[in-house]
DNA sequence: ATGGACTCCGTACTATACTACAGAGTCAAG
DNA sequence: CTTGACTCTGTAGTATAGTACGGAGTCCAT
Protein backbone atom coordinates (compact mmCIF):
# COMPACT_ATOMS: atom_id res chain seq x y z
CA UNK A 1 0.00 0.00 0.00
CA UNK A 2 2.31 2.61 -1.29
CA UNK A 3 1.04 6.27 -0.88
CA UNK A 4 -0.23 7.37 -4.03
CA UNK A 5 -0.35 11.65 -5.23
CA UNK A 6 -4.09 11.37 -6.76
CA UNK A 7 -4.37 15.07 -7.23
CA UNK A 8 -4.71 15.97 -10.77
CA UNK A 9 -7.10 16.59 -13.46
CA UNK A 10 -7.02 16.13 -16.51
CA UNK A 11 -5.86 19.47 -17.87
CA UNK A 12 -3.09 19.45 -15.83
CA UNK A 13 -2.37 15.74 -17.22
CA UNK A 14 -2.92 17.28 -20.84
CA UNK A 15 -0.67 20.35 -20.17
CA UNK A 16 2.59 18.11 -18.63
CA UNK A 17 2.13 15.14 -21.27
CA UNK A 18 1.74 17.57 -23.99
CA UNK A 19 -1.72 15.76 -25.19
CA UNK A 20 -4.86 17.17 -25.49
CA UNK A 21 -8.05 16.64 -22.94
CA UNK A 22 -9.69 15.19 -25.75
CA UNK A 23 -7.11 12.99 -26.68
CA UNK A 24 -6.58 11.66 -23.46
CA UNK A 25 -10.49 11.16 -23.37
CA UNK A 26 -9.94 9.23 -26.81
CA UNK A 27 -7.05 6.46 -25.60
CA UNK A 28 -9.17 6.24 -22.46
CA UNK A 29 -12.16 5.53 -24.52
CA UNK A 30 -9.47 2.74 -26.92
CA UNK A 31 -8.45 1.09 -23.98
CA UNK A 32 -4.78 3.19 -23.97
CA UNK A 33 -5.68 4.30 -20.87
CA UNK A 34 -7.38 2.86 -17.76
CA UNK A 35 -10.69 4.30 -16.16
CA UNK A 36 -9.25 6.75 -14.22
CA UNK A 37 -10.86 7.53 -10.86
CA UNK A 38 -13.48 9.90 -9.89
CA UNK A 39 -14.31 12.23 -7.57
CA UNK A 40 -17.79 12.80 -6.11
CA UNK A 41 -18.60 15.47 -9.11
CA UNK A 42 -17.34 12.86 -11.77
CA UNK A 43 -14.19 14.70 -12.96
CA UNK A 44 -11.04 12.03 -13.68
CA UNK A 45 -8.72 12.02 -10.91
CA UNK A 46 -4.97 10.93 -12.21
CA UNK A 47 -1.50 10.40 -10.90
CA UNK A 48 2.01 10.90 -11.88
CA UNK A 49 1.74 7.73 -13.96
CA UNK A 50 -0.48 8.51 -16.37
CA UNK A 51 2.01 11.20 -17.53
CA UNK A 52 4.39 9.16 -18.74
CA UNK A 53 2.04 6.59 -20.03
CA UNK A 54 0.85 9.20 -22.11
CA UNK A 55 4.48 10.32 -23.36
CA UNK A 56 5.49 6.77 -23.89
CA UNK A 57 2.32 6.55 -26.22
CA UNK A 58 3.10 10.40 -27.96
CA UNK A 59 6.68 9.25 -28.69
CA UNK A 60 6.05 5.44 -29.89
CA UNK A 61 2.76 7.10 -32.29
CA UNK A 62 5.65 9.27 -33.90
CA UNK A 63 7.99 5.66 -34.53
CA UNK A 64 4.67 4.82 -36.96
CA UNK A 65 3.55 2.31 -34.36
CA UNK A 66 -0.33 2.28 -34.71
CA UNK A 67 -2.61 3.00 -31.31
CA UNK A 68 -3.41 -1.31 -31.66
CA UNK A 69 0.15 -1.71 -31.57
CA UNK A 70 1.00 0.37 -28.94
CA UNK A 71 -2.06 -1.16 -27.31
CA UNK A 72 -0.62 -4.46 -27.51
CA UNK A 73 2.71 -2.72 -26.49
CA UNK A 74 0.96 -1.99 -23.27
CA UNK A 75 -0.39 -5.33 -22.96
CA UNK A 76 3.08 -6.69 -22.20
CA UNK A 77 3.62 -5.09 -19.13
CA UNK A 78 -0.11 -4.70 -17.87
CA UNK A 79 -2.24 -7.69 -18.90
CA UNK A 80 -2.39 -9.49 -15.64
CA UNK A 81 -3.58 -12.62 -17.63
CA UNK A 82 -0.53 -12.89 -20.31
CA UNK A 83 1.42 -16.11 -19.79
CA UNK A 84 5.56 -15.38 -19.33
CA UNK A 85 6.31 -17.14 -22.16
CA UNK A 86 3.39 -15.42 -24.22
CA UNK A 87 5.30 -12.03 -23.23
CA UNK A 88 9.10 -12.90 -24.42
CA UNK A 89 7.58 -14.62 -27.65
CA UNK A 90 5.64 -11.01 -28.19
CA UNK A 91 8.74 -9.00 -26.80
CA UNK A 92 10.81 -11.20 -29.46
CA UNK A 93 8.35 -10.44 -32.27
CA UNK A 94 8.60 -6.41 -31.48
CA UNK A 95 11.97 -6.23 -31.48
CA UNK A 96 12.09 -8.12 -34.94
CA UNK A 97 10.20 -5.12 -36.07
CA UNK A 98 11.96 -2.96 -34.50
CA UNK A 99 15.29 -3.67 -35.86
CA UNK A 100 13.58 -4.00 -39.26
CA UNK A 101 12.90 -0.31 -38.93
CA UNK A 102 16.54 0.79 -37.59
CA UNK A 103 17.59 -1.16 -40.69
CA UNK A 104 15.58 0.62 -42.93
CA UNK A 105 16.02 4.40 -41.60
CA UNK A 106 19.78 3.65 -41.65
CA UNK A 107 19.94 2.65 -45.18
CA UNK A 108 17.81 6.30 -45.73
CA UNK A 109 20.02 7.95 -43.59
CA UNK A 110 23.22 6.85 -45.61
CA UNK A 111 21.71 7.57 -49.15
CA UNK A 112 20.74 10.97 -47.66
CA UNK A 113 24.14 11.65 -46.67
CA UNK A 114 25.74 10.92 -49.92
CA UNK A 115 22.71 13.47 -51.36
CA UNK A 116 25.05 16.00 -49.10
CA UNK A 117 28.69 14.73 -49.86
CA UNK A 118 27.67 14.57 -53.65
CA UNK A 119 26.59 17.86 -53.39
CA UNK A 120 29.15 19.12 -51.87
CA UNK A 121 31.99 18.19 -54.14
CA UNK A 122 29.86 19.03 -57.15
CA UNK A 123 27.68 22.27 -57.91
CA UNK A 124 25.00 20.00 -60.00
CA UNK A 125 23.20 17.27 -58.12
CA UNK A 126 22.03 15.50 -61.55
CA UNK A 127 24.69 12.65 -60.22
CA UNK A 128 23.10 12.04 -57.00
CA UNK A 129 21.54 8.66 -56.01
CA UNK A 130 18.44 9.37 -53.42
CA UNK A 131 18.87 5.54 -52.00
CA UNK A 132 21.61 2.89 -52.52
CA UNK A 133 20.17 0.53 -54.87
CA UNK A 134 16.85 2.47 -55.48
CA UNK A 135 16.45 3.82 -58.87
CA UNK A 136 14.43 6.52 -58.81
CA UNK A 137 14.83 8.01 -62.44
CA UNK A 138 16.56 11.10 -63.85
CA UNK A 139 15.53 14.30 -62.10
CA UNK A 140 14.01 15.98 -64.97
CA UNK A 141 16.43 18.55 -66.61
CA UNK B 1 18.97 9.37 -74.90
CA UNK B 2 18.82 5.70 -73.36
CA UNK B 3 16.81 3.07 -74.22
CA UNK B 4 13.93 2.61 -71.65
CA UNK B 5 11.09 -0.21 -71.28
CA UNK B 6 7.99 1.67 -71.44
CA UNK B 7 5.64 -1.59 -71.79
CA UNK B 8 4.32 -2.11 -68.01
CA UNK B 9 0.47 -0.91 -67.14
CA UNK B 10 -1.20 -0.55 -64.38
CA UNK B 11 -1.83 -3.65 -62.89
CA UNK B 12 1.78 -4.66 -63.57
CA UNK B 13 3.15 -1.76 -61.52
CA UNK B 14 0.90 -2.74 -58.72
CA UNK B 15 1.55 -6.89 -58.62
CA UNK B 16 5.53 -5.75 -58.40
CA UNK B 17 5.71 -3.44 -56.16
CA UNK B 18 3.34 -4.64 -53.53
CA UNK B 19 0.61 -1.31 -53.78
CA UNK B 20 -3.13 -1.46 -54.99
CA UNK B 21 -3.76 0.14 -58.39
CA UNK B 22 -6.50 2.44 -56.31
CA UNK B 23 -3.53 3.62 -54.44
CA UNK B 24 -1.33 4.03 -57.35
CA UNK B 25 -3.14 6.34 -58.82
CA UNK B 26 -4.04 8.20 -55.63
CA UNK B 27 -0.49 8.73 -55.69
CA UNK B 28 -0.43 9.93 -59.10
CA UNK B 29 -3.63 12.68 -57.62
CA UNK B 30 -1.57 13.30 -54.56
CA UNK B 31 1.98 14.60 -56.60
CA UNK B 32 3.78 11.59 -55.18
CA UNK B 33 4.16 9.70 -58.82
CA UNK B 34 4.47 11.91 -61.87
CA UNK B 35 1.90 11.67 -64.38
CA UNK B 36 2.57 8.47 -67.02
CA UNK B 37 2.75 8.62 -70.09
CA UNK B 38 -0.43 6.96 -71.83
CA UNK B 39 -1.27 4.60 -74.55
CA UNK B 40 -3.52 6.27 -77.71
CA UNK B 41 -6.08 4.61 -75.62
CA UNK B 42 -5.68 6.62 -72.37
CA UNK B 43 -4.33 3.32 -70.77
CA UNK B 44 -1.30 4.65 -68.26
CA UNK B 45 2.01 3.44 -69.30
CA UNK B 46 5.05 2.69 -67.07
CA UNK B 47 8.60 1.49 -66.82
CA UNK B 48 10.36 -0.06 -64.32
CA UNK B 49 11.62 3.22 -62.40
CA UNK B 50 8.10 3.87 -61.11
CA UNK B 51 7.87 0.07 -59.49
CA UNK B 52 11.61 1.56 -57.06
CA UNK B 53 9.47 3.81 -56.26
CA UNK B 54 6.52 2.94 -55.57
CA UNK B 55 8.51 0.92 -52.97
CA UNK B 56 10.41 3.43 -51.32
CA UNK B 57 6.89 4.88 -50.36
CA UNK B 58 5.62 1.92 -48.86
CA UNK B 59 8.55 1.21 -47.49
CA UNK B 60 9.36 4.77 -46.01
CA UNK B 61 5.37 4.87 -44.57
CA UNK B 62 6.20 2.23 -42.35
CA UNK B 63 9.24 4.28 -40.88
CA UNK B 64 6.14 6.50 -39.61
CA UNK B 65 6.95 8.99 -42.54
CA UNK B 66 3.64 10.38 -43.56
CA UNK B 67 2.84 11.39 -47.20
CA UNK B 68 3.69 14.86 -47.11
CA UNK B 69 7.09 13.93 -45.75
CA UNK B 70 7.67 11.44 -48.56
CA UNK B 71 6.53 13.68 -51.13
CA UNK B 72 9.19 16.18 -49.32
CA UNK B 73 11.82 13.63 -49.34
CA UNK B 74 11.56 12.54 -53.35
CA UNK B 75 11.40 16.29 -54.03
CA UNK B 76 15.15 16.42 -52.73
CA UNK B 77 16.07 14.68 -55.55
CA UNK B 78 13.46 15.17 -57.88
CA UNK B 79 12.92 18.90 -58.18
CA UNK B 80 14.96 20.93 -60.47
CA UNK B 81 14.41 23.92 -58.91
CA UNK B 82 15.84 23.27 -55.74
CA UNK B 83 19.04 24.92 -55.13
CA UNK B 84 21.90 22.62 -54.05
CA UNK B 85 22.61 24.56 -50.66
CA UNK B 86 18.60 23.74 -49.87
CA UNK B 87 18.66 20.66 -51.05
CA UNK B 88 21.95 19.87 -47.81
CA UNK B 89 19.73 21.82 -45.27
CA UNK B 90 17.11 19.60 -46.01
CA UNK B 91 18.57 16.37 -46.15
CA UNK B 92 20.55 17.11 -43.19
CA UNK B 93 17.15 17.87 -40.99
CA UNK B 94 15.67 14.65 -41.90
CA UNK B 95 19.11 12.68 -40.82
CA UNK B 96 18.55 14.41 -37.69
CA UNK B 97 14.76 13.21 -37.79
CA UNK B 98 15.71 9.97 -38.23
CA UNK B 99 18.44 9.72 -35.81
CA UNK B 100 15.88 11.04 -33.34
CA UNK B 101 14.05 8.08 -34.34
CA UNK B 102 16.49 5.47 -34.28
CA UNK B 103 17.48 6.91 -30.77
CA UNK B 104 13.97 6.28 -29.42
CA UNK B 105 13.70 2.75 -31.21
CA UNK B 106 16.56 1.44 -29.45
CA UNK B 107 14.89 2.31 -26.07
CA UNK B 108 12.26 0.20 -26.85
CA UNK B 109 14.23 -2.13 -28.09
CA UNK B 110 16.35 -2.44 -24.65
CA UNK B 111 13.27 -2.19 -22.51
CA UNK B 112 11.96 -5.05 -24.44
CA UNK B 113 14.88 -6.85 -24.01
CA UNK B 114 14.98 -6.08 -20.74
CA UNK B 115 11.43 -7.91 -20.00
CA UNK B 116 12.13 -10.59 -22.22
CA UNK B 117 15.68 -11.26 -19.34
CA UNK B 118 13.37 -10.68 -16.84
CA UNK B 119 10.43 -13.36 -17.76
CA UNK B 120 13.63 -15.97 -18.37
CA UNK B 121 14.93 -15.59 -14.86
CA UNK B 122 11.51 -15.26 -12.47
CA UNK B 123 8.39 -17.00 -13.34
CA UNK B 124 6.50 -14.14 -12.28
CA UNK B 125 6.95 -10.76 -14.14
CA UNK B 126 5.72 -8.50 -11.58
CA UNK B 127 8.88 -6.55 -11.36
CA UNK B 128 9.66 -5.71 -15.73
CA UNK B 129 9.49 -2.24 -16.18
CA UNK B 130 8.36 -1.75 -19.48
CA UNK B 131 10.78 1.00 -20.79
CA UNK B 132 13.82 2.25 -19.26
CA UNK B 133 13.12 5.48 -17.44
CA UNK B 134 9.48 5.04 -17.58
CA UNK B 135 7.24 4.60 -14.74
CA UNK B 136 3.92 2.92 -16.39
CA UNK B 137 2.97 2.31 -12.60
CA UNK B 138 2.07 -1.33 -10.88
CA UNK B 139 0.55 -4.24 -13.27
CA UNK B 140 -3.14 -4.81 -12.08
CA UNK B 141 -2.95 -8.20 -9.41
C1' DA C 1 -15.19 -11.20 -83.87
C1' DT C 2 -16.12 -12.12 -79.21
C1' DG C 3 -15.67 -13.01 -74.22
C1' DG C 4 -12.98 -12.39 -70.20
C1' DA C 5 -9.53 -9.67 -68.13
C1' DC C 6 -7.92 -5.25 -67.78
C1' DT C 7 -8.31 -0.15 -67.53
C1' DC C 8 -10.54 4.41 -67.58
C1' DC C 9 -12.74 8.32 -64.61
C1' DG C 10 -15.40 10.12 -61.02
C1' DT C 11 -17.48 9.63 -56.90
C1' DA C 12 -18.45 7.63 -52.60
C1' DC C 13 -17.21 5.00 -48.76
C1' DT C 14 -13.99 3.29 -44.93
C1' DA C 15 -10.59 3.21 -40.96
C1' DT C 16 -7.64 5.61 -37.98
C1' DA C 17 -6.74 9.19 -35.00
C1' DC C 18 -8.02 12.84 -33.54
C1' DT C 19 -10.63 17.66 -32.69
C1' DA C 20 -14.53 20.57 -31.90
C1' DC C 21 -18.74 21.71 -30.17
C1' DA C 22 -23.17 22.02 -27.10
C1' DG C 23 -25.25 22.30 -22.99
C1' DA C 24 -24.90 21.23 -18.26
C1' DG C 25 -22.52 20.71 -13.90
C1' DT C 26 -18.24 21.83 -10.65
C1' DC C 27 -14.56 24.42 -8.36
C1' DA C 28 -12.39 28.14 -6.05
C1' DA C 29 -10.86 32.98 -5.72
C1' DG C 30 -12.55 37.37 -4.44
C1' DC D 1 -22.34 33.93 -3.60
C1' DT D 2 -21.06 35.10 -7.93
C1' DT D 3 -18.16 34.50 -11.83
C1' DG D 4 -14.83 32.60 -14.75
C1' DA D 5 -12.14 28.63 -15.59
C1' DC D 6 -12.53 23.86 -15.68
C1' DT D 7 -14.84 19.38 -16.56
C1' DC D 8 -18.62 16.27 -17.82
C1' DT D 9 -21.11 13.33 -21.74
C1' DG D 10 -22.38 12.64 -26.22
C1' DT D 11 -22.23 13.56 -30.86
C1' DA D 12 -20.43 15.48 -34.99
C1' DG D 13 -16.73 17.08 -37.93
C1' DT D 14 -11.77 16.87 -39.87
C1' DA D 15 -7.39 15.10 -42.05
C1' DT D 16 -4.94 11.39 -43.84
C1' DA D 17 -4.59 7.46 -46.52
C1' DG D 18 -6.56 4.66 -48.82
C1' DT D 19 -10.52 1.27 -50.92
C1' DA D 20 -14.68 0.16 -53.55
C1' DC D 21 -17.77 0.66 -57.30
C1' DG D 22 -20.38 1.76 -61.52
C1' DG D 23 -20.58 2.09 -66.24
C1' DA D 24 -17.91 2.52 -70.24
C1' DG D 25 -14.01 1.58 -73.20
C1' DT D 26 -9.72 -1.55 -74.49
C1' DC D 27 -6.82 -5.64 -75.19
C1' DC D 28 -5.96 -10.00 -76.94
C1' DA D 29 -6.23 -15.19 -77.20
C1' DT D 30 -9.13 -18.44 -79.33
Amino acid sequence: MSIKKNEMRIGEVAKRSDVGIETIRYYERKGLLADPERRPSGYRQYDESVVARLQFIRRTKELGFTLAEISDFLGLWFDANTRCEHVRARAGQKITDIEAKVRELQKMKRSLKKVISECETNDSIDACPLLDGIDLGSRPT
